[in-house]
DNA sequence: GGAATGCTTCGACTACGATCGAAGTATGAA
DNA sequence: TTCATACTTCGATCGTAGTCGAAGCATTCC
């Protein structure tokens, strides 16, 4: 009526079940069709198409045409950072969607924040690398310091690439398990690519969680110090 | 579904554009009565005690009886920091309410947010006192230092009060129109108020902008340079 | 070409929630 | 006690948004 943004109608589009379930199963980075969607969100194929149409047209989500699949995406880092500030408060709330199950642990160790690292492992690497002063933290903007890049380089990440792109290459994150902050922009996504690549670690299916295989924990941790 | 948090109930609960306003106007920091509330959102007074009602289950705001009036108010910083991370989104979407107007630079450059200074100047507050090595930062979590400690009482802020409550003295919350962290808790809440209590500035009235007296700019800035 | 898959569009149904008038409760003032 | 103010609760209405069946495109496979 007044000033400021219109948070009611990005409100509204959260507050859908149905589209929330969307939301929440886009959250673990990858790109799904509608038909996977559908699934996740309890409701038919005609159903699902029309929210994701409403999604892409409020910004939430882009979609890939492929062969004849269409992929779905969260459209930016940022729409994950949203989402995942709204989890955190809704987490305090007690106001979660499962009963606690088995999983709960493996997802509070590590899991997948649309495209990096969260949980007890995300925020260990962040502050190790802070530790180590390989990142530096100001406001809220975190900036790679050279001995940083040194050290990325060292893993096998091309730097130059990260840089090219218009996306910030650091970015902090709130962890909603946690309730501190973890690694996201192109170098937390280049950091996790790496853990899966190396065959460190794999995603659950179904699920965010992520396992380290025992090597790949021995590799994180010693990567990693506190 | 699945795992984690429920987004939908607190999406749909600031989906309501009459809602919105609430919060929105709730978001000036100062608790507002059923009746006022019902005028920010455009609605009559039965509507909007039903509106107040939900909020109030979902845990976003509080009531305080006091003589025959109502008082409504955010529950705790923390539903302030979550819209505030919204209306950032929402901003960035180019989802405003509002015609950009005269009053919008002002708005950018101090306004309140929910208890405290945000805005330019809001920023440029938390950065002096970084700089100033009176708050460090660690991830998300600000600390006092020693020598902020000392800077404050000299204020005349009474730290152990803040210390006494169970609430967080610094905190960090991201600004919608700078994108870059200012400064909440109840540190943040107790300068506001010692800049309204000096009479160096002042709240505008059906607005979140903060006018800044002559006096109280200059004094503002050399309190707080760069 | 024809058939199958993946998805969107259309149309109709349904249900839920926002809205407000009217009546009920509580607090304070006269 | 009586009246006024501030608010809640109840009940009815109305719109709109979510839902799915059926039909329509598009792409790929055979």
């Amino acid at each position: 009526m007044k000033e400021g943004p219109d948070i009611a109608l990005i409100g509204s589009l959260i507050g859908d079940p149905a589209r929330a379930n969307m939301l929440s199963a886009l959250m673990g980075g990858q790109a799904l069709t509608p038909t996977e969607l559908a699934a996740h969100a309890g409701v038919t194929l005609q159903t699902a198409s029309s929210h994701l149409a409403k999604l892409e047209a409020g910004g939430l989500v882009t979609q890939r045409k492929q062969g004849r699949h269409r992929y779905y995406a969260l459209s930016e880092d940022e729409v994950g950072l949203m989402l995942e500030s709204l989890m955190g408060f809704a987490a305090s709330r007690g106001l979660t969607r499962h009963r606690p199950g088995p999983k709960d642990p493996a997802l509070r160790k590590a899991r997948v924040c649309y495209n990096h690292l969260a949980g007890d492992y995300g925020v260990r690497m962040l502050d190790s690398l802070i530790n180590a002063r390989q990142i530096e933290i100001a406001g809220d903007d975190l900036t790679l310091t050279e001995a940083g890049r040194e050290r990325i380089e060292a893993l096998g990440i091309d730097y130059a690439a990260l840089k090219k792109s218009r996306r910030p290459i650091c970015r902090s994150c709130l962890d909603w398990s946690e309730r501190r902050s973890h690694l996201a922009g192109s170098l937390g996504e280049a950091l996790l690519k790496l853990f899966l690549n190396e065959g460190w670690a794999k995603r659950e299916k179904e699920s965010r969680a992520i396992r380290f295989t025992d090597r790949g924990d021995k590799a994180f941790l010693d990567l990693f110090p506190l």
